[in-house]
DNA sequence: TTAATACCAAGTAATGCACTTGGTAATTAA
DNA sequence: TTAATTACCAAGTGCATTACTTGGTATTAA
């Protein structure tokens, strides 16, 4: 399981989406607006979603996103899996010869750990992750806050 | 906690020094030839473990690496830390007000998530991996493989 | 003195990320 | 019918990181 901030910004679209869905589609523009994301990269971490039928999509004015199904039925895992692809943290891809005949050495660690990481995030969906943090009442939804703050973006946020 | 290839090379050397280690210094040679990792890129992450104190490193003919401390007080996180350095899986740096002064939407799942993977690899140390996949009559261990099967190396291993 | 090793710094090719640009297709509202 | 709005699509760009290369210097055993 690989874990970057792609599959971050696909959890954080689709949370929004969750919150916004209530009545009508929820469109690109919006949640690019809100969550600071570019508008074409949403696009492409879209087609990765509605490819999975995490989502669907209705063209033509008014029209924008749903959820593909129930938000009680699309783990956090569902959600990275679709726009990070499933990687291994094996070297090897997964198959039992790699290094010459045997398996390498930390084959069975990141194995673990990869189950591991799937376990827990499998266990998530979109409805709990609303619950918990209270996020409905926060200010946080759609305020239209603009981007002034977010020139470049990224920038330095090591530490 | 970041988890990429470079965590996993310097856990893979560690390991193999680990193995190898009980008579004398491992040269870096040695391990770069066993698990087809090159040289100075294991030069590199060996600085990295060496400036935190898990290596100690031997000059001259003879010399090589040892462990800087016994395999049982070595954690994979420990590791990992030292070649990738802690990077929160939080866009926002740590900072709590991340967008516009409030905590991004998924802020707590990262940092469960995060806790999750770093209690994982803090409570495997590299004397509990050298026990567990019975390594030490594989074949695996330094056996003076050609490199011939990998040339370029990293290749496609998506699926 | 030589060879083997660690140690060091700079540069390079490949990759993936986040984004940009410039479209086409479908649908609604005028 | 037309125009606006949206999804949908493909190609390319700048940047950071990865993994590696090159070309050294420092230390030490033989």
């Amino acid at each position: 399981m690989r874990l970057s901030t792609k599959g971050r910004y696909a959890v954080t679209a689709m949370l929004d989406l969750t919150l916004q869905g209530g009545d009508g589609p929820v469109t690109l523009a919006e949640i690019s607006e809100t969550q600071g994301i570019s508008l074409s990269y949403l696009e492409q971490l879209f087609a990765c979603l509605r490819a999975k039928q995490l989502v669907r999509g209705v063209r033509g004015p008014g029209g924008g996103y749903y959820l593909g199904r129930p938000a009680e039925e699309i783990s956090i895992a569902d959600i990275i899996c679709a726009v990070d692809e499933w990687v291994e943290f094996t070297r090897c891809g997964g198959n039992r010869d790699c290094r010459d005949g045997k398996r390498c050495l930390t084959h069975n660690l990141w194995d673990d750990l990869s189950n591991e990481i799937f376990n827990f995030l499998s266990n998530i969906n979109l409805a709990q992750l609303v619950e918990r943090g209270g996020l409905k009442e926060g200010g946080c939804i759609r305020e239209k806050q603009k981007e002034a703050t977010l020139p470049g973006g990224s920038g330095s946020q090591a530490a």
